[in-house]
DNA sequence: CAGTGAGCGAGCTTCCGCTTGACTT
C-alpha cells in the first residue's frame, strides 16, 4: 500500500526523484501521453461541437492499468507532468483515465530536478488548469483536422500515400523554395584587391602585412586600371585605429542548439544528436535533453562558478542567467546540462564523451567572463588613387569563456578573422609593396539547407517543438518529399591580375564550387505536392499560420476564448477548401513540356507517374489505333523542373542493341544500380570508364567474359544431392546458400571440405529463415 | 536487383507532441 503515488512524464526522472521523497513517496513514470483521438471518424465529432473521443493507445494499456491499480489504493497521488500545455494535458488525460478522486489528487510542476525545487513542488499543489488542457485540445484537433482532411485529398489527386501537415508541409516548403531561389540565382562577379606590404619589425625583419581595398571592381578592366595606376605609387599609412572590443558567451544548450552545434562540430545527424543524448539521460549524466530553456538552475551555476575558479582562477568565473528569445517556448524544463556540472569528463562510448564534452563546454562556457580583444584598423593610402587600403587585426588581451568554447556558424567559408597579430606601423609610414593581387570573385548563391539549419529556421517560426525536430526531419525523407545526399560540385573560371615588381601578370584559373555535403534537396514529388497545397491550402502553408494560432490557442489558455468556437471558426471555411478542391482541382503531376522530338515530331514532356518522374514522346490519345506514347524514368540526377529537351530525348536511346554474341542479344541500359549490359538474361555493370551510349560490342564481350570468370570463382561447391544446395563466395568470404536463403559458416569451418550433411545441419541450426519482411521503400 | 507508365476498383494510407524500447541493417 503506497502512500503517495507521484506520477512523471518519464521514467528516468521517476528515478530520480524517488531518491530526494524518500519512503513514503513512490514515483512512476506515464511514458509521455497516455490517450490520444481515435483514428477512426478523426476522433472528433465535427457535427457535435468537434467533441474529441479519446482512446487509450495499445502500447499504453499496461502503463495504464499499473497506475489505476497504483492509484487505487495510494492516499494522495501527485501529478508532476511537465509546466507546459502537454504537460497540462497529460495531468488531465491522467486524472479522467484512471478515474481519480479530486479529493485525492494534487497537481504539481518544477522546472528542474533538484532536491529543494521538488520538495517546493510538494508545498505548493495547485489544481489542474482547464484552461491550459483546452488549449492543448485545441492545438490537438487543429493538427487532426488539417492532417487528415488535407492528405486524404493528396491521395486522389497526386498520389496515395502521401501526408500533408501542419508543420511537414512548411518544412518541406522551405526546402522547395530555396531550392528555386538557388536555380534562380544569377552569379555575378567581382574584382577583390589585396595588397601585400612589407614593413620593418623591431629586429629589423620584413614582416608582411595584408590589406584589403575598401572598394572592388565590378569589371577586369577597372581593376586594371587600378593595378595601372599603383605601378606607379607610393603607399602611406594614413591612420592606425585601436579599439577595445569584447565577445560574449552563447547560452547553454537546449535542443535545436545542441543539434545545430552537433552537426557542425561532431557532423552528428539531428537524431543521431537525440538518441546519444537520450543515452546520457538515462544515465544521469545530463539533464532533459528535450528543452526550449536556457535556464541554469542556481545550484549548476553555483558548481559551474567552483568548477571554472578551480580551473582558471576567479577572474574567468561571471556568473550569468540566459533568458529565451525563441518563438512559443514554454520552459517546462532546464537548458541542457551536465547533472553535475564539476564532472569533466565521463565514461562512455566515443559518441557520448564526445557530445557530453560539448554539453560541459557549452554550460561551463555560459558562466564565464567575456573575452576581451583589440581591435587594430589600418588605413593606406595610395598615391595615384583615391581608394584606400584597410588592414584589419584583432589581438585577444583576454581569453575568458573562449580558453573554453567558441560557437560555430553555418558560414563554412568564414573567414578566420581575429588572430593575425598586425606588426608594429606609425602614422605616415611609408610601406614597401610587395604585390597587389585582384581576384575574380564570385558572389554566393543562397546556402541549401542542412537537417540543423532546417530545425534552426523552424525554430525561428516557432514551428515544431523539441521533442518533434528530429522527427519532422525523418517524416520528411520518409514521404520522400526530400532526401538528404551529397552533391558533386562544378568548376569555373575565375582571373586573376598580379602586379609584383612593376609588372602585372594577368591568369586564368579553376575553382571549384558548390560541393554539397549532407544537404537537404526536394525531391520532384516534394515539389509537385508544395506547388499543389499552395495553390489550394494556401492559408495553412503561410509561415505565419502557426504563430497565428498559437496565439489563438494563449487566448484559450487565459480564458479568453472557447475552444470549441475557435476550431469552428478555423474549420468552416478551411473545410470549404478541401471541398473545392476535390471537386475542381485537376490532378496534379508536375507535368512540363520540353519540346519537339525531331525524329518524330511529337511532343516530349516529363511528368510523375505511378513509380516515380518519366519523359514521354507523345500523348495519350482516346483515338481508335493511335500511337501510344513511348516512356522512359528519369536517372537519379534528374529533376522535372531542371532537365533539358535534349538530356530527355537522351533517355530513350536507351536500352541499346549493340550486337550479338553466342547468337544471343546484348543489351545496354541504366538502371537502378548504374549502366549495365543484359545478355542472356544475365546482367554485367559497366566500369566507370564506360560509356553506356557509346560502347562496343567487343568491349561488352570483354566485360561479360570477366564476369563470368568471377562467377566462376564465386561457387565453391555446388551438392550433387541437391542443386539448390550451394557453397559460394561472396563479398565477406564463403557462405551457404539455400533455397534463395543465405547462411553464415560456422567460425572456423574450411568451406571445401564440408558435407552436405554439414550443410544440413547448418541450415537446421541457424535461425529459421525470416520470411522476406519487405520494407516500404519511401 | 536491373523495369513498370493499366485495369475490376478491395482496403489501406494520413496529423502533431509527449514518452521509450523493440525491431532490423
Amino acid at each position: 500500500m503506497v502512500k503517495n503515488l507521484v506520477i512523471v512524464e518519464s521514467p528516468a526522472k521517476a528515478k530520480t526523484i524517488e531518491k530526494f521523497l524518500g519512503k513514503d513517496f513512490v514515483v512512476k513514470s506515464s511514458f509521455g501521453h497516455i490517450r490520444d483521438l481515435d483514428k477512426k471518424d478523426f476522433g472528433i465529432d465535427i457535427e457535435n461541437n468537434f467533441q474529441p473521443n479519446y482512446i487509450v493507445s495499445t502500447d499504453k494499456k499496461a502503463v495504464v492499468k499499473e497506475l489505476k491499480s497504483l492509484a487505487k489504493d495510494a492516499e494522495m497521488v501527485w501529478l508532476a507532468s511537465d509546466e507546459d500545455r502537454e504537460g497540462e494535458a497529460i495531468a488531465w488525460h491522467l486524472m479522467e483515465t484512471l478515474e481519480l478522486d479530486p479529493q485525492k489528487t494534487k497537481r504539481i510542476v518544477f522546472h528542474e530536478i533538484t532536491k529543494n525545487a521538488i520538495l517546493e513542488a510538494i508545498n505548493h499543489p495547485r489544481q489542474i488548469n482547464k484552461q491550459v488542457v483546452d488549449a492543448q485540445q485545441a492545438r490537438r484537433i487543429l493538427d487532426r483536422l488539417v492532417g487528415f482532411e488535407v492528405s486524404p485529398v493528396l491521395w486522389k489527386k497526386v498520389k496515395p500515400q502521401l501526408s500533408a501537415g501542419r508543420v511537414q508541409s512548411v518544412a518541406v516548403r522551405l526546402i522547395v523554395e530555396r531550392e528555386r531561389e538557388i536555380h534562380q540565382f544569377e552569379s555575378t562577379s567581382a574584382y577583390r584587391v589585396t595588397g601585400f606590404f612589407l614593413v620593418k619589425d623591431e629586429n629589423g625583419k620584413f614582416a608582411e602585412l595584408k590589406a584589403e581595398l575598401n572598394q572592388r571592381f565590378d569589371t577586369r578592366d577597372k581593376a586594371k586600371a587600378f593595378l595601372d595606376r599603383c605601378t606607379s605609387a607610393s603607399f602611406r599609412v594614413e591612420d592606425v585605429t585601436t579599439k577595445p572590443a569584447k565577445r560574449s558567451p552563447a547560452p547553454p544548450f537546449t535542443t535545436s542548439t545542441l543539434q545545430q552545434e552537433a552537426s557542425r562540430k561532431l557532423s552528428f545527424s539531428v537524431s543521431q544528436t537525440m538518441s546519444v543524448a537520450q543515452k546520457l539521460y538515462e544515465a544521469g549524466k545530463i539533464t532533459y535533453m528535450r528543452t526550449d530553456s536556457v535556464n541554469l538552475s542556481s545550484l549548476a551555476i553555483h558548481t559551474a562558478k567552483a568548477k571554472i575558479v578551480e580551473l582558471f582562477g576567479e577572474d574567468y568565473a561571471k556568473t550569468r542567467q540566459y533568458k529565451t528569445s525563441s518563438k512559443g517556448a514554454q520552459e517546462a524544463h532546464e537548458a541542457i546540462r551536465p547533472t553535475y556540472m564539476d564532472q569533466e569528463n565521463i565514461s562512455g562510448t566515443k559518441q557520448e564523451q564526445r557530445l557530453y564534452d560539448l554539453i560541459w563546454k557549452r554550460s561551463i562556457a555560459s558562466q564565464m567572463s567575456d573575452a576581451l580583444l583589440e581591435k587594430t584598423n589600418i588605413t593606406i593610402q595610395v598615391s595615384t588613387a583615391p581608394e584606400k587600403f584597410i588592414a584589419s587585426g584583432e589581438v585577444i588581451k583576454f581569453e575568458g569563456f573562449l580558453k573554453v568554447y567558441l560557437e560555430s556558424t553555418d558560414d563554412d567559408d568564414e573567414q578566420p578573422n581575429g588572430e593575425s597579430l598586425l606588426p608594429p606601423i606609425q602614422v605616415n609610414q611609408l610601406l614597401d609593396l610587395n604585390q597587389i593581387v585582384a581576384a575574380q570573385r564570385f558572389s554566393q548563391r543562397p546556402a541549401r539547407y542542412t537537417e540543423a539549419s532546417l530545425v534552426k529556421k523552424l525554430e525561428e517560426q516557432g514551428i515544431g517543438r523539441p521533442s518533434t525536430y528530429a522527427p519532422i526531419i525523418t517524416t520528411i525523407q520518409n514521404r520522400g518529399y526530400v532526401v538528404k545526399e551529397d552533391r558533386a560540385g562544378f568548376e569555373r573560371e575565375f582571373t586573376t591580375l598580379t602586379l609584383h615588381s612593376g609588372k602585372i601578370v594577368e591568369k586564368v584559373n579553376l575553382e571549384n564550387y558548390g560541393y554539397e555535403k549532407s544537404k537537404l534537396f526536394p525531391t520532384d514529388i516534394g515539389m509537385v505536392v508544395t506547388d499543389f497545397l499552395l495553390k489550394n491550402f494556401n492559408p495553412v502553408m503561410d509561415y505565419n499560420f502557426t504563430a497565428n494560432v498559437e496565439e489563438q490557442f494563449d487566448f484559450i489558455a487565459e480564458g479568453k476564448e472557447e475552444w470549441s468556437r475557435m476550431i469552428g471558426d478555423f474549420y468552416k471555411p478551411f473545410h470549404q477548401l478541401v471541398e473545392q478542391t476535390l471537386q475542381i482541382s485537376e490532378k496534379a503531376n508536375g507535368e512540363r513540356i520540353l519540346g519537339i522530338d525531331p525524329a518524330s515530331g511529337k511532343q516530349v514532356s516529363v511528368k510523375i507517374g505511378r513509380f516515380g518522374p518519366l519523359a514521354q514522346i507523345g500523348e495519350t490519345s482516346d483515338e481508335e489505333g493511335a500511337d501510344k506514347p513511348t516512356f522512359a524514368s528519369l536517372q537519379s540526377g534528374m529533376h522535372i523542373e531542371t532537365i533539358t529537351l535534349d538530356e530527355a530525348l537522351k533517355l530513350f536511346k536507351l536500352p541499346r542493341e549493340v550486337g550479338e554474341y553466342e547468337s544471343k542479344k546484348v543489351t545496354v541500359a541504366i538502371g537502378r544500380f548504374g549502366p549495365y549490359i543484359r545478355h542472356d538474361n544475365k546482367f554485367v555493370s559497366l566500369e566507370k570508364s564506360d560509356d553506356p551510349y557509346t560502347i562496343i560490342l567487343s568491349r561488352a564481350i570483354e566485360l561479360i567474359e570477366a564476369k563470368r570468370e568471377k562467377d566462376s570463382k564465386a561457387v565453391i561447391r555446388v551438392f550433387d544431392e541437391d542443386p539448390d544446395m550451394k557453397l559460394l563466395n561472396g563479398r565477406w568470404g564463403p557462405y551457404l546458400s539455400y533455397q534463395k536463403n543465405n547462411y553464415k559458416l560456422p567460425k572456423n569451418s574450411q568451406a571445401e571440405s564440408l558435407t552436405y550433411a554439414d550443410c544440413q545441419k547448418i541450415i537446421e541450426a541457424g535461425n529459421s529463415p525470416k520470411k522476406a519482411t519487405r520494407k516500404k521503400k519511401k
